[in-house]
DNA sequence: CGAATTTGACCTGG
DNA sequence: CCAGGTCAAATTCG
């Protein structure tokens, strides 16, 4: 498994030749966090599904996105100060102030727009010091919001396309939140797991607004059994999921473990009789399910 | 038929 | 000028 942050992964080791890099136990520790980022994502996608009719399936479903959060911020200052730390070491400034300034660019950014003056024209690329947060996923989409496609793009040296996603609510409720979905290369550059799992690079931008503005920030939220978009929780809308081919196996295997001690048989039954698969092709596709449920891939678990 | 997706055009920062 | 982000008409889907 490689994890890399977008343009680190054309730099795995910047600097070579001067041998093991003085952060070495930062890359380690960024792989391993970013192990971890994987590991809940995919976690996420088991447990929410399960938690359908369950009043806590929201709290859950933030606490998840708190915990991928909190990883990204601290791989992003980690990032960060591994790159300083280089910069500084390095006697060859020239060079090294380059590197700084692509990975700053590129790695995650956890900042405010500050005094970003705004183009007046509606349509205005993404400026990149606006908040972004970097997943690498095998479970792109299931994140307990509801996105639409607007786009798609064909990137340069990526063999799969770039997906372009905005929150469904985005026109009514003024959500500002957005995100991209991309497919991991599965050559040198990419990271794939051991198992020829299909990795995504998942970036979200910005924050959902379409929640009520009742809700606290993160923590100590009381939810409303039944309160569907008016919950105090910032998941809001139908979540849907799909589970491809590659999925199917980890997913079964994972489940398998749990079932020896937690998890009830019935429970893992339930969910996969619900959860059929459809082949991964381009870009997975995650639509709305037919409210039967059963037999095409997709899986609905309604409002929360 | 309305909503979601696709896709080529358009726009803009670097 | 190019790469990539967004728009919007056309198309597909439920």
């Amino acid at each position: 498994m490689k994890v890399e942050a977008k343009n680190s992964s054309r730099h795995p080791s910047p600097r070579g030749r001067h041998g093991s890099s003085p952060s070495q136990s930062q890359v380690e520790a960024l792989r391993e966090m970013a192990r971890g980022q994987s590991l809940v994502a995919q976690l996420r996608a088991v447990v929410l599904p399960a938690l359908v009719d369950d009043e806590r399936a929201g709290v859950v479903a933030q606490m998840f996105q708190s915990v991928l959060d909190c990883s990204a911020k601290a791989m992003a200052a980690l990032k960060l100060c591994q790159i300083e730390n280089q910069a500084r070491a390095d006697a060859d400034g020239v060079l090294m102030a380059d590197d700084k300034k692509r990975s700053v660019k590129k790695v995650v950014v956890v900042s405010d727009d500050g005094d970003n003056a705004k183009p007046h024209r509606q349509r205005k690329r993404r400026r990149l010091a606006d908040e972004c947060v970097t997943l690498e996923t095998p479970v792109p989409h299931y994140d307990g919001h509801q996105w639409r496609k607007y786009g798609q793009k064909v990137i340069n040296n990526a063999k799969h396309p770039r997906s372009y996603y905005r929150c469904t609510y985005g026109q009514e409720q003024g959500c500002k939140a957005t995100k991209t979905v991309q497919q991991k290369d599965d050559n040198g550059a990419g990271a794939v797991y051991e198992d020829d799992q299909v990795m995504f690079a998942v970036v979200y931008y910005g924050q959902h607004t379409c929640k009520p503005p009742s809700s606290s920030d993160t923590d100590g939220t009381v939810v409303d059994s039944d309160s569907r978009c008016s919950s105090n929780i910032s998941v809001t809308c139908t979540s849907v999921a799909v589970i491809d081919h590659h999925r199917q196996s980890s997913l079964e295997s994972s489940l398998l473990d749990m079932a020896e001690e937690d998890l009830a048989t019935e429970e893992y039954d339930q969910l996969f009789d619900v959860a059929a698969y459809e082949p991964l092709d381009s870009d997975p596709a995650w639509e709305m399910d037919d409210a039967h449920g059963h037999g095409h891939g997709i899986l609905k678990f309604g409002h929360w």
